[in-house]
RNA sequence: GGGUGGUUAGCUCAGUUGGUUUAGAGCGUUUGCCCUACAAGCAAAAAGUCACUAGUUCGAAUCUAGUACCACCCA
């Protein structure tokens, strides 16, 4: 078979590993413990190649600890994401129709996606390859997580720390619950100022205040001016009516009131604008707070009429009444940022709420302490990053207005707040703490509200190691921390830094010892992937075109450290590879093994040499470059090292001589050190190969190759470098003969290296000159770096086209030119350092040989 | 409005301490080859004002500043 059959056997040889629970990792004091884990994917559909490229690098690195030798465990999971998780859901039942579903049913709705998604993802997260302990796997929604996350929040409630406070929140109107600031994105948008008149009592005066919410006048409760706004100063104290709903409200002062915008007076709607709430707050007694919307972003009841019209509806409305009423004087389009909800893209409105709050100040403080610690890759930007976002953190918003997810474990009973894991305890906690001894059960109430998804996984890194239900258990002490966590930079605020500042506060410790962040796969416009967008292929479809190996070596193909596009040539470029690899076996496999002379056999055994030479060398950089966790390099240098030198050099020469039995055990000895390099970054097609080559155990668990102590031999680097130069230029069929100077006939003097030089550059002839002079002129004259040797071959010149060669003498000509004026350079000369100058002037010398040799060439 | 990153061949990008780089790779294009691993292959060719302007330097794709455009993040 010519190509390699990923469908039938991928599934196979990851059913292999499982068998042989080769992924599986338990306590093991003779080996160094080596944590990973899987940033979990939210639940909300299948994954897509964003993911998977986070995956597939984690992948690498437990592969590679794994064959050098540490205890791997790799800890897989899924995020219930209950706000993402649940917009979606209500989406799917809104098209069905299906509108008023009770509390119970909608909860079981999301258990049974969240059952479908897991194995999903589970699947695909198999199918990629990904090596991870699967007997350890975390859902955030999963038992051991849930009452971690309980005893968390209980545990900071107790310390003072969780709270319930009033405040002006980001409401999402569709979701119908609070966001944080951090899932609001900012459009600029075109915006027009409405300026609309207030009338005082006695209807002789007005004020003019600009508004680019004129639908929110339901909720106004005072007109606010600058105290040292001299256009308004008689004003201050009077009161004004509002328009068409003819409410009296008083005109107040305060400094917050920037004069220069608009007209310099605001209207006050304390309940759905921070700055306004931040106005009532020192003039409570003078003002009310009138809230205007329903949770659907409606107006309520105290609109009247209007009740039950959108917000968005309703500004029509009151725009065309207040023009028909007079009020509205003037319209001035404006550019403005306007607030959008990353989760349903609809504009936020503020609302005044009461919700619970995580103080953060401790947290930032411990998390400060320790950060240092943590080696951040690849770039050293983020670490400042890191800091600049600790210290802009106000206090979080954790609880959601929503089915899915933690519920807060908080009763009610009576005037009575008992945090609690359960209801047991809560009673139980009535009955011991309280001594309340008849208790009406059913007047225990739990809070409704969830807590943020993030709130769950930034106590991951711990509790998957059932580190808060059990405290320092013996797992936990073996494994923690995490020792590298490897995640695109996009959710480095509501991740990476809450972990880090949750092991602070909690356990004094950093949750993951270095943090490598890759950048963001986009489409061809520079967009996030997204699922909104659709604006990616599925990952079983690429699965089943491509097979898995093809779509690592896609996505390892590119600098991950910047954002990055993938287009549909790269899945073409990384199957060629594949096949290539495929089909490197069925040749190693057909070589034969034959009785050969012993000239024959030295020959075999020089190339086999001077490979292994090579092979040290690019092992020696490979190592390098994982170590300094430059992931990206190491594959470009293990592809080179397959493609361009074990392909396209060893295995041709190969070709050309006769192997015997100890040649081939030595071949397949190479060929196993290259699929060993191979096996991290394509885990199944080098399983598959080494299974057939009749290996007792598998790649997976075999040892990293270890650098061979070999001899640097000159003669045989030599020739090789010679006989890849003369295959460079010469032709298939053309007749070759190679004059080489005698000044460097000692470096091939022996039979084999002569013979070798004819058996694999195809040369017919080889002279070895002493003088120029002595050479026909027929011949031409190439330049190979310390060797001079001339080749015969009419046909090859007169192919050169003169022009050509025309533009290439000019072109020298001025580079020499360049190089000239350098070593005539009193400054050159004194400055730089005496091995540049020595270049430049060996520079001069080829330069001007070159230009010889054309020269020659067209006047010949 | 503030910040970060980018601009190199038709496309996607490398270029890791300024000088072993006379700017490279893959894909695409053109040419020649089905020679018993691979046509999803091999061999070769064409293709570039390194966005622009100034500066530092003996020397700049590389360092500095500014400009333009693109993208992302934050408010």
């Amino acid at each position: 078979m010519k190509t390699y059959n990923f469908n039938k056997n991928d599934n196979l040889i990851y059913k292999i590993w499982i068998l042989n629970k080769y992924f599986y990792s338990n306590i093991n004091k003779n080996k160094k413990p080596y944590y990973l884990l899987l940033p979990p994917p939210n639940i909300t559909g299948d994954l897509h190649i964003g993911h998977i490229l986070n995956y597939t690098i984690l992948d690498i690195y437990a592969r590679i600890k794994r064959m050098k030798g540490y205890n791997v465990c790799w800890i897989p999971g899924t995020d219930h994401a209950s706000i993402a998780t649940e917009i979606k859901i209500r989406q799917i039942l809104k098209n069905k129709n299906i509108n008023n579903i009770s509390y119970k049913k909608f909860k079981l709705i999301c258990l049974n996606w969240s059952k479908k998604y897991n194995a999903i993802i589970k699947d695909q997260l198999k199918k990629i390859g990904c090596s991870c302990d699967w007997g350890k796997f975390q859902f955030t929604m999963g038992n051991n997580h849930v009452k971690s996350v309980k005893k968390v929040f209980i545990k900071l409630y107790k310390k003072g720390l969780i709270y319930k406070s009033k405040r002006i929140v980001n409401w999402d109107v569709k979701a119908r619950t609070t966001i944080s600031d951090e899932e609001i994105t900012y459009k600029k948008k075109y915006n027009y100022l409405y300026y609309i008149k207030y009338f005082t009592l006695d209807k002789k005066e007005y004020i003019i205040i600009a508004t680019t919410r004129p639908e929110t006048i339901f909720g106004d409760s005072a007109i606010c001016v600058n105290p040292n706004d001299i256009r308004y100063k008689s004003f201050i104290n009077k009161k004004v009516i509002v328009p068409i709903i003819g409410r009296v409200i008083p005109i107040i002062k305060d400094k917050l009131v920037n004069m220069n915008i608009g007209t310099g007076c605001i209207k006050i709607t304390p309940a759905h604008s921070e700055k306004d709430f931040n106005i009532y707050k020192k003039h409570k007694n003078e003002i009310k707070i009138i809230n205007i919307f329903n949770d659907d972003g409606t107006l309520n009841k105290i609109s009247n009429i209007y009740k039950n019209i959108d917000r968005l509806l309703l500004r029509k409305i009151i725009i065309k009444k207040l023009k028909k009423l007079g009020y509205l004087i003037k319209v001035k389009k404006k550019k403005s940022y306007i607030a959008y909800s990353d989760r349903t893209n609809t504009i936020i409105e503020k609302k005044i709420s009461l919700q619970w709050y995580l103080n953060m100040e401790i947290f930032k403080f411990k998390a400060l302490k320790l950060i240092k610690r943590i080696n951040i890759l690849p770039k050293k930007k983020y670490k400042i990053l890191l800091y600049k976002w600790i210290n802009i953190l106000k206090d979080w918003n954790i609880s959601r207005q929503l089915v899915w997810g933690h519920r807060i474990p908080i009763y009610y009973y009576k005037k009575l707040i008992i945090p609690a894991i359960s209801l047991k305890k809560a009673i139980k906690i009535l009955k011991v703490k309280f001594k309340i001894l008849n208790i009406n059960k059913s007047k225990i109430k739990k809070d409704k509200n969830v807590l943020d998804t993030w709130f769950s996984s930034w106590i991951l890194p711990i509790s998957a190691l059932n580190g808060i239900n059990k405290n320092n258990n013996k797992n936990f002490n073996y494994y923690y921390p995490i020792n590298l966590l490897i995640t695109g930079y996009d959710i480095l605020f509501f991740w990476v830094l809450r972990m880090i500042m949750f092991s602070s506060y909690y356990i004094n410790k950093i949750p993951f010892k270095e943090i490598y962040f890759t950048g963001i796969i986009r489409d061809k416009n520079k967009k996030k992937l997204s699922k909104s967008l659709g604006n990616y292929k599925n990952i079983y479809y690429l699965l089943n075109k491509y097979g898995a190996d093809v779509l690592r070596v896609s996505i390892l193909d590119n600098n991950h450290i910047y954002d990055f596009v993938i287009d549909e040539n790269k899945y073409i470029s990384s199957r060629n590879f594949i096949n290539k690899v495929w089909n490197s076996y069925i040749f190693i496999k057909k070589i034969n093994k034959k009785k050969i002379t012993n000239i024959e056999y030295k020959k075999s055994f020089i190339i086999i040499k001077w490979f292994n030479n090579i092979l040290n060398f690019y092992l020696k950089k490979i190592n390098l470059l994982l170590k300094k966790k430059e992931i990206y390099y190491s594959f470009i240098t293990i592809k080179k090292l397959f493609k361009k030198e074990f392909c396209s050099k060893f295995l041709e020469f190969i070709k050309n001589v006769n192997i015997n039995i100890i040649g081939k055990k030595k071949i397949l000895n190479i060929y196993k050190i290259i699929l060993k390099i191979l096996h991290p970054y394509i885990p199944y097609i080098t399983e598959y190969i080494w299974i057939k080559l009749n290996n007792k155990s598998n790649i997976t668990i075999s040892t990293w190759p270890k650098i061979n102590k070999v001899n640097n031999n000159k003669k045989i680097y030599d020739t090789f470098k010679l006989i890849l130069f003369i295959k460079k230029i010469k032709l298939k069929n053309n007749n070759i003969s190679i004059y080489i100077n005698k000044n460097y006939k000692i470096k091939f003097i022996k039979y084999i290296y002569i013979n070798l030089l004819y058996n694999l550059s195809n040369i017919k002839y080889i002279y070895f000159f002493s003088k120029l002079n002595n050479i026909n002129k027929e011949y031409k004259l190439f330049i190979y770096k310390e060797y001079n040797f001339y080749i015969f071959n009419k046909d090859l010149l007169d192919k050169i086209d003169k022009n050509k060669i025309n533009n290439k003498i000019k072109f020298y000509n001025k580079y020499l030119l360049n190089i000239k004026n350098k070593l005539k350079n009193k400054k050159f000369l004194d400055n730089a350092p005496k091995n540049i100058i020595e270049l430049e002037i060996k520079k001069k010398k080829d330069i001007e040989k070159k230009i010889l040799i054309y020269k020659k060439k067209i006047f010949n």
